[in-house]
RNA sequence: GGGCGAUUAGCUCAGUUGGUUAGAGCGCAUGCCUCACAUGCAUGAGGUCACCUGUUCAAGUCAGGUAUCGCCCA
């Protein structure tokens, strides 16, 4: 058949685009606010502004679209409302690359010239994601779309650090920071990647105060810290120790004089057990510093360069110099006691991989014990829940261990702190508006915070900013708490966590009920995918080649529980081959509607009459009950796989080859069972790929205008007294099929069949018109009919209480013939043996359900039954 | 060091609450361009479920341990 109408390939290209701007044209996307449905809510994870889609956000993004599109159907009013965050640092890193290109800095410029350019940037490229996210089908509102920056979500910032401050939840301190010295700001634990590094241990000689010719000996794997070194610790219950408790020693090449202290936080198995205190540049030392009161020495600045606390000769060096010089001197003097290969971890910069400098800096903080929680309840005791629930752990012990949060950054592209400073009277404001004065000496000397906040505590606000808070909108109280956040791992920490605090915090509940956390999408190699490193695959080409649906049905297909799965090329034909195969049972039954079949869809009940048409409904019924609860669950390979399989090897692969049958046949059957299944598969194929079935939708002439305005398929209500026969029908086709493929009958030449059973009513179905015609024809079969003994020179077919014999004479290879019995044979007695030995264990007929021993009892018979006819057909043989 | 995953067919992976001969896709073999589809159809081969020890009438599935790989946290 070739209609140019209806190509007998399936071209995404020639349908997506036209469904996406008439699915926009008809605002699908944007919830009715008046209607009674049930809400359903998905806030997308923001991307960054500036970048580009990649292969985790296909996957996540798919995922989001197919419980958006399906609780759609299912009679939801759905919102999934999208937008992008800002990215802080990223964009910052942007906009000074492009300076460095023309040797400049950002204090080259300054403020109000940097933030021109970073909006520039941020015009030109923030529509690259959200036109691939629309390539992608996703049914995001865009008449929502939100930006972290927008006026309105920065007024909740704004708002969110107004009300923290006023609570005291927010304060400034001195505190030991990480310090990006290349992004020149601070930056959170959370980005930080700790790296395996090849080093040294250096093993340095500090000389008693009291006895020159005695020292203690410690071990360091960052020997030019030591300039900043207050004391020296030793663990107290360490016996080597115990005596110097106390005493003081002095910092060679500096020559202060610095204490001995004892504290348990000591490793006695590190090094030599001594261990130098560098408050200003460790967090366990700036722990003790604490503790034990001593001197906060920064001796390492903003740019990671040696300051005008240490040493003149030092002064001004990079780190990698200086220690460099220190271990120079240290040697020439007489203190370096030896050297010794070591590995251990170093932090990083997440974002440009700089080596970053942990140090005393003076930032805005956010108290987290009070917040974390009431966050901690709510997910113990169940209001939200984590999905797949292993991940419920890793949220709380990261919660339980939770340590404040600096929120403040050394960047201007963000949210400026709204804390303001008198430069007379040096009063502190944080207020909603910038005020004109100094609130205590009304000076007019007032100046504003310089830095500002980190990205995520915009994002921490996302569920609730995006719908309008903190002013009380319809779309907050319809929409909030949303239902599910559909993320990756990484995630949990820096924003699933903080949403849930500030949530509990500002709203007085969850931002969502459900956390889907996804696999991670991995290389072929099993490596991550990285677009710097070259590993991995573009999803915009992907879709590009292949189309949407192929691509996000591959995508779901291949999510499980798993962490992680790997992904190549190659792996999308699933997809791609399977969308085709829709397209083509659709020109299929195209082609027989044309021909008569009448569309009665809905039906509310079936009227054939006709064994094979309850058969596949009784399959489909059950295919409606998998997905639907697949999705419910987010087991989206379960759901993916389901119809799949329904569709091509149950629905394809025999019932419409049944159909195709009866016409050619000119039978009259209900055609609507065909046109109820296509369309009920289509429609729950639709979240998985919304553009080819539209496209379906629109011809076969659906109602109503949009497959997305229809409603989620019910399983039809049918008669099940003949399904079994039907399989036991399945059963002899395959059966004669294979007899016809090992004993390389051709195609075009028919066979003749007998059946033989004691069953009267089987063989009456068997032997009935329309199921012997869909024999002939399935497995191409001549003459069928009813014997009571076994033909000479047949082969035969034993299924439960009937066998079918194929008379084949001068066909047969008899050897062919023996071994595929006896094979057969070997297998039955095998499993036979199996059953033998449970039912005759006492113990197991004493403790197994009885229905349990009644099924091995019946299988017992079944297979003995079996057996006698093979070897009566094996004697036969000899 | 702690936590969490993974280890099932040549490859990539499924296997809910322990209980019919452990499944799929790809690949492979054989035969087919059969008037929806060769991105297809039919048939088939291929697995001591990483290893050890337990629990149980019964373990791929539960418990403890070992090995290898991966992710996260310190």
């Amino acid at each position: 058949m070739s209609n140019p109408e209806f190509p007998t390939r399936y071209e995404p290209k020639s349908v997506e685009k036209k469904w996406y701007q008439f699915w926009l044209d008809n605002k699908f996307f944007t919830p009715d606010l008046t209607s009674k449905k049930p809400r359903y809510c998905i806030v997308i994870p923001p991307p960054n502004v500036t970048g580009v889609l990649h292969m985790g956000h296909a996957l996540q993004d798919s995922l989001q679209d197919i419980l958006i599109r399906f609780k759609k159907l299912q009679g939801y009013e759905t919102l999934w409302l999208p937008g992008t965050d800002h990215a802080s640092i990223a964009t910052h890193n942007q906009i000074e690359k492009r300076l460095a290109k023309e040797g400049k800095t950002r204090f080259d410029i300054g403020r109000e010239a940097f933030l021109k350019l970073a909006w520039e940037w941020k015009e030109k490229h923030s529509n690259i994601i959200l036109d691939q996210l629309k390539t992608l089908g996703a049914s995001c509102d865009w008449t929502r779309l939100r930006f972290t920056m927008d006026e309105q979500l920065s007024l909740a910032v704004r708002e969110a650090f107004v009300r923290y401050y006023e609570k005291g939840l927010i304060y400034k301190a001195y505190y030991i920071v990480n310090w990006c010295p290349r992004c020149h700001t601070s930056i959170s634990d959370l980005e930080v990647k700790y790296k395996e590094a090849k080093t040294k241990l250096w093993y340095i000689k500090y000389p008693l105060a009291d006895s020159k010719n005695k020292y203690v000996m410690v071990a360091t794997t960052r020997p030019e810290t030591m300039l900043g070194d207050t004391a020296i610790a030793v663990n107290p219950d360490d016996d080597r120790y115990k005596d110097l408790v106390g005493k003081k020693v002095i910092l060679p090449l500096v020559g202060r004089v610095i204490p001995i202290i004892a504290d348990v936080a000591v490793d006695m198995k590190f090094g030599t057990g001594a261990v130098k205190v560098t408050p200003a540049h460790d967090p366990v030392d700036f722990d003790l510093g604490n503790k034990h009161k001593l001197e906060f020495i920064k001796v390492i600045d903003e740019d990671a360069k040696i300051t005008d606390k240490a040493p003149v000769k030092y002064q001004g060096m990079s780190r990698e110099k200086s220690r460099e010089l220190v271990i120079q001197d240290l040697e020439a003097q007489g203190f370096l006691e030896k050297i010794e290969d070591y590995h251990h971890r170093v932090g990083t910069c997440v974002r440009c991989e700089t080596l970053t400098e942990p140090m005393v800096s003076l930032q805005w903080f956010l108290k987290t014990k009070p917040l974390a929680g009431p966050a901690i309840k709510k997910v113990e005791d169940g209001t939200t829940k984590f999905y797949p629930e292993r991940w419920k752990k890793v949220y709380l012990d990261w919660m339980y261990n939770l340590r404040d949060w600096c929120i403040s950054r050394q960047l201007w592209w963000g949210h400026r702190i709204p804390a303001f400073y008198c430069d007379d009277c040096n009063k502190i404001m944080v207020k909603r508006e910038d005020p004109k004065e100094c609130d205590a000496c009304h000076s007019k000397n007032i100046r504003q915070d310089e830095d500002v906040l980190d990205t995520w505590f915009s994002s921490a606000l996302w569920p609730f900013s995006t719908l309008g808070w903190p002013r009380e909108t319809e779309d907050l109280k319809q929409f909030y708490p949303t239902n599910v956040l559909t993320t990756d791992p990484d995630i949990i920490f820096l924003w699933v966590a903080r949403m849930i605090m500030s949530g509990l915090e500002f709203m007085h509940d969850v931002p969502f009920y459900k956390t889907y956390i996804h696999s991670t999408v991995l290389a072929e190699t099993g490596e991550r995918m990285s677009r710097s490193k070259g590993i991995g695959i573009d999803p915009v080409v992907l879709i590009d080649k292949y189309g949407a649906c192929a691509n996000r049905f591959t995508l779901a297909y291949l999510e499980t529980e798993s962490q992680s799965y790997r992904f190549w090329e190659q792996k999308i034909e699933i997809g791609r081959n399977f969308t085709n195969k829709i397209w083509n049972a659709g020109r299929l039954i195209a082609g027989m509607r044309e021909q008569g079949i009448e569309s009665k869809t809905p039906l509310s009940s079936i009227t054939t009459s006709l064994p094979t048409d309850h058969w596949i409904l009784n399959k489909y019924n059950e295919t409606i009950d998998t997905v639907t609860s697949a999705l419910d669950r987010f087991a989206f390979s379960v759901a993916a796989q389901a119809l799949y399989t329904f569709f091509w090897h149950e629905f394809c692969d025999w019932y419409l080859e049944i159909c195709k049958i009866r016409q050619k046949n000119g039978d009259q059957t209900d055609k609507s069972v065909l046109d109820t299944i296509f369309k009920g598969c289509i429609q729950m194929l639709h979240p998985f790929m919304p553009f080819l079935t539209e496209e379906l939708w629109h011809r076969f002439a659906y109602q109503p205008e949009s497959i997305m305005k229809s409603e989620w398929p019910k399983p039809v209500t049918i008669d099940k007294y003949a399904i079994d026969k039907i399989e036991i029908m399945r059963e002899l086709i395959v059966g004669i099929r294979n007899i016809r493929s090992e004993m390389r009958i051709d195609i075009t030449k028919k066979v003749p069949c007998l059946i033989n059973t004691s069953d009267t009513k089987l063989a009456d179905f068997l032997l009935a018109e329309e199921n012997r015609k869909l024999i002939f024809e399935l497995a191409k079969v001549s003459e069928f009919a009813s014997t009571k003994k076994r033909p000479a020179q047949s082969s035969i077919i034993v299924i439960k209480n009937i066998e079918c014999y194929v008379p084949l004479a001068g066909l047969i290879d008899f050897e062919i013939e023996r071994t595929r019995i006896s094979d057969e044979i070997t297998s039955i007695q095998k499993e036979l043996g199996k059953i033998e030995k449970l039912l005759s264990d006492e113990n197991f007929l004493n403790k197994a359900k009885p229905t349990i021993i009644e099924r091995e009892r019946e299988r017992k018979e079944k297979y003995l039954d079996k057996l006698n006819r093979l070897k009566s057909a094996q004697e036969a043989l000899k």
